[in-house]
DNA sequence: GAGGTGGTAA
DNA sequence: ATGCGTACCACCTC
């Protein structure tokens, strides 16, 4: 049997997806590096300084690690390698956070290590006194900066001041009942619940589990609720999320309505449970003022808190959100990706990532639906392509977006997709309003009351509705199991997050064949191609692969 | 509607 | 080459 991996001198490690052992292979190298592409037959995965003091932080040791890897290696390993390896895993432990009485304490046992903290500028902030060669007292409300800046300086801290455990709350799973309410955990789920929890000692229980769109993640935060078993504060993106966290506590759990508490721009309650949105918690009359809200954080002994959609977190103001560290946090995502690359201060502001999984895994294992991609390039209309090319770039992208021809196609692939659930997701309002007027369909946006969102959702996953035209409020957390077609037809420049986030809409398990469709239309020949491109690049990486059709191939296939 | 928030580009 | 404030469009709370 030959060995699945290879290992480059650039820290890359290349992993064959069709060898047997492929499979022992990944589960023991994402252990301490990073999935960087997964498409079809090779996988790449990039050993990082964050992703070793990860490894380390999760009990590993330098010694299992490079006999592992050695075990699987087709090659030689490269000294880099090894050096890196060495460097990195021994540099974690070398700081800690401690609690002595009630100060917050940052302890080495090496005073120059201990010097170079002082002279750091951004530290200085954080520091009260040194105590003595090997200790300084820092101030305890900056846990999280405290850490983040010594990640910067390539010095992570072994995080050992522990947690609240936060007031009990009984949380039971329902078993599974005939009419599909209750739950049983799938073994990844399983799998990273434990990973989170890892141990349940001083470095487990906080962290980020990173699963795709339609593979339960919710059930992921349920399960972190009933082993915990204590009160739990949830952050969401928008109201629809929070009821949707909701309904399924109510449904999946023994909880009861009354130990549910919403926190939103509707109601202001306050229970056992409470799911808030982040707006609400970030919610200030102005910038000078402080956040109105914020109480909420205090207002009961929470033992963890969950982040939904926790890549939205590094926004200047939504990362308020993680000042409390003595809590256990538990973040979630699908697409750890953003297009400012500060994705990797999800690490310090929630903890270690203790799960991942590629999307084709579990399309594989029939978990999320099989999506077929396509990309349909309309040309631009004559009268359009004298004002186009007299246009800045910005005006190019939204000529392109908003080229009137697009809706023809639209058209047709409604035609062809007769009898399915179908959504039809674009970026301007707008255009969104003209697909309206012409097809007739209900539409959802920023501007749509709750109640009328919540309607038209209840309407679309029983079927009464079969079309739904959606702006940007799509594009997180909705819950639209029959959904089996979206349609693109314009979208936020590059947007890889978005791109993956979309075409999630359409990954929930199917009753039937368990087949999706995504079609994303843009114009030919224009500044929509680069964009589109840049936008697809997570699929792409994740294994995803989009035919591309011209108008000529579409009218063969469409006809 | 006002004034805050987010993501992205250049 | 990178960093930082700005523009744009949409969404959320009051």
């Amino acid at each position: 049997m030959t060995r699945p991996v290879i290992v480059q001198s650039d820290n890359t490690l290349l992993v064959e997806v069709d060898n047997p052992a492929f499979e022992d292979a990944r589960n023991l190298i994402s252990q301490f590096s990073e999935l960087e592409k997964s498409p079809e037959h090779i996988h790449t995965y990039r050993i990082t300084p964050l992703s070793l003091w990860n490894a380390a932080a999760s009990g590993l040791r330098v010694k299992g690690i490079l006999e592992n890897l050695e075990l699987y290696s087709k090659y030689e390993i490269p000294d880099t390698v090894y050096t890196t390896i060495n460097e990195q895993m021994k540099r974690y432990g070398l700081l800690k956070l401690v609690m002595a009485g009630e100060d917050l304490v940052l302890s080495s046992t090496d005073p120059n290590l201990i010097n170079e903290i002082l002279y750091n500028k951004k530290l200085q902030n954080y520091i009260y006194e040194r105590i003595d060669l090997n200790n300084i007292k820092v101030k305890k409300l900056f846990r999280g900066h405290i850490k983040q800046a010594l990640i910067k300086m390539g010095f992570p801290v072994e995080d050992l001041a522990g947690y609240d455990e936060g007031d009990p709350c009984e949380i039971n799973i329902r078993p599974l009942e005939e009419d599909g309410s209750g739950l049983s955990f799938r073994d990844y789920q399983n799998d990273s619940i434990n990973a989170f929890y890892k141990g349940g000692g001083p470095e487990g229980g906080s962290g980020v589990v990173v699963l795709p769109c339609g593979a339960g993640k919710t059930v992921i935060g349920i399960g972190a609720m009933i082993t915990i078993k204590s009160e739990t504060l949830i952050l969401v993106t928008n109201t629809i999320a929070l009821r949707q966290w909701k309904d399924e506590l109510l449904s999946k759990t023994m909880v009861t309505e009354d130990m549910i508490g919403e926190y939103s721009g509707d109601k202001k309650e306050i229970k056992s449970i409470t799911i808030a949105t982040y707006n609400i918690l970030t919610y200030r009359k102005n910038k000078k003022e402080g956040f109105l809200h914020f109480d909420l954080f205090n207002s009961k002994n929470w033992g963890l808190i969950i982040y939904d959609e926790v890549h939205l977190l590094p926004a200047p103001v939504f990362r308020m959100t993680s000042e409390i560290q003595s809590k256990r946090r538990l973040g979630l995502t699908a697409t750890l990706i953003r297009e400012d690359g500060l994705e990797s201060d999800v690490f310090s502001l929630i903890g270690p990532k203790k799960y991942d999984m590629p999307w084709k895994i579990l399309e594989k294992a029939n978990w999320i639906a099989t999506a077929l991609c396509t990309e349909v390039r309309i040309e631009l209309p004559e009268d359009k392509r004298v004002q186009y090319s007299l246009s800045k770039d910005r005006e190019k992208f939204r000529i392109a977006s908003e080229n009137p021809k697009k809706i023809d196609f639209v058209k047709r692939i409604l035609k062809h997709h007769e009898d399915s659930n179908i959504l039809i997701i674009g970026q301007y309002i707008s255009q969104l309003e003209e697909y309206k007027r012409v097809l007739g369909f209900p539409m959802i946006t920023g501007s749509t009351p709750l109640n009328e969102r919540e309607d038209l959702y209840k309407k679309f996953r029983y079927g009464e509705i079969k079309n739904l035209i959606v702006s940007k409020v799509a594009n997180f957390s909705i819950d639209l199991p029959d959904a089996n077609v979206a349609i693109q037809i314009s979208g936020t420049f590059g947007s890889r997050q978005e791109e993956a986030q979309r075409l999630g809409r359409v990954l929930r398990p199917k009753k039937n064949d368990n087949f999706a469709f995504f079609y994303t239309v843009i114009t030919s020949n224009s500044v929509e191609e680069k964009f589109s491109h840049n936008r697809q690049l997570f699929l792409t990486e994740q294994g995803y692969t989009y035919s591309i059709m011209n108008e000529e191939m579409f009218n063969k296939k469409f006809d």
